[in-house]
DNA sequence: TTTGTATTATTTATACTACAAATATAACAT
DNA sequence: ATGTTATATTTGTAGTATAAATAATACAAA
């Protein structure tokens, strides 16, 4: 196996192991790239490619699977390998899960999850439309009978991904969607945390529910909006550091 | 192979062949994600998971090379399968290749690039440090040299990863770095489309360049900076509908 | 000519065997 | 207690074989 310095992004140089997979995983996405090739186009078969390669059918199976997986391939009998448009998330999709992240990943994707859905505020003031506002009217009504902001985590995702909606973007809906997973985690997770703060804050009445949200939105309010949706959220912002 | 139903995200539904080794790589993501397995956490060597799943080393191992490539598993000679922590963002670097994105998919992956970048105002402003500001001084120095936003594409992705730097969420860092060389891509692609906006922005006295971003910055003005970098941004919402 | 059917050849998907290389563990010696 | 050697285990790579799917071709019928 092939040594080579790894970068890994904290600054540490690490020393890691590249196997023949790797290396071919990593030569076919260069050729593709650096070949400019389209979706559509196609790569030589199985057999033909460990031969110019020199190596087991074995291993560039190992590395087609991989790309197989990740959606920048399809192979089909008879035919061969054609290169797709891939999807951008599905390597995050089985990536996700909060027992495998630490604390640290957990804030930090929470972060970018608010930071989302804070900076999407033109987009969907841009975009909204009555039937955007009557659909989260249903959702918002749904949820009436429940506390404030205690709302069951499958109402909570459908409130927020209607808004997501909104703004049209396929992929941040796609990522927030992947990541809610890791937001009702931490809301489990930091209860304990969470509940005083929610109560001093509906105490002075600056609990933001999501019908304080929905109506900012209903009024086309944009800058009540922003604040609203910022209140709403950067409540959960480094949850583990917020005192008890 | 496997008949089943995919929900491809677009509303439509469609027949897709799972195989042997889609199977295997799905049953142990979801065994990982239903046992909570942890960092540290062992799996069963290749040849007892074959047997005990009935199948062939050769598909348990596609399928765990599947899993090694994304980061969930680390495999050793004598060890054999660790769970580790994954990175999030390695499937998207590997899929990551203007050349096979849709200009749809073009789009919204700069739409959400700039959601990101505006949504992390808040965090730049509760974060920023004297330090940080002397050096985006320097590269905006650097930059004094060229026309405004005509910045070569090396210092242009240095000061806004700088700026990210800032917000401090090293996903947002890796996601805006990854997703960079698609912003390069559509400039050049649809100059013929910025180059009349930005000339009529600037004979205006609206043309926003880093210097502006950088003073609002240094004036710790955030209403500002917030106003300025939406209005450097914006420009490149929907690049391919705008009029040449 | 067009349409349908059977045949053939190609290619992926899966299974199985074999062995080299790495290395944790155990056994042993100092 | 420490260092060395031997052993056994496990991954990584190579190779062969076969089933299943299917594109391409040839052929037959309308």
């Amino acid at each position: 196996m092939k040594k080579v310095h790894m970068n890994s992004g904290n600054g540490k140089i690490q020393f890691a192991t590249k196997t023949l997979v790797d290396q071919v995983e990593e030569r076919i996405i260069n050729y593709i790239r650096d070949s400019k090739l389209k979706p559509g186009d196609t790569l030589p078969n199985e057999t033909q490619l460990s031969q110019d390669m020199g190596i087991s059918r074995n291993v560039t199976r190992e590395a087609m699977s991989r790309l197989r997986m990740l959606g920048l391939i399809q192979s089909r009998t008879k035919r061969g390998i054609t290169i797709v448009e891939p999807p951008l998330f599905v390597g995050l999709e089985k990536v996700t899960n909060p027992y495998l992240f630490s604390e640290e990943t957990i804030m930090s994707i929470i972060e970018m999850r608010i930071a989302l859905e804070v900076g999407i505020t033109d987009f969907i003031f841009d975009k909204i439309t009555d039937q955007d506002i009557n659909e989260l009217d249903k959702i918002v009504n749904q949820g009436s009978i429940y506390d404030d902001n205690n709302w069951p985590v499958d109402l909570e995702k459908a409130f927020h991904m209607r808004i997501y909606q909104i703004a049209g973007n396929p992929f941040i809906s796609q990522f927030q969607k992947i990541v809610h997973i890791i937001f009702e985690y931490a809301k489990n997770n930091y209860d304990s945390h969470i509940k005083p703060i929610n109560k001093k804050l509906k105490a002075e009445g600056k609990l933001i529910t999501h019908l304080d949200l929905f109506n900012t939105l209903k009024e086309k309010d944009r800058k009540k909006y922003v604040a609203a949706i910022k209140g709403h959220l950067y409540l959960y912002r480094d949850l583990n550091k917020k005192s008890k």
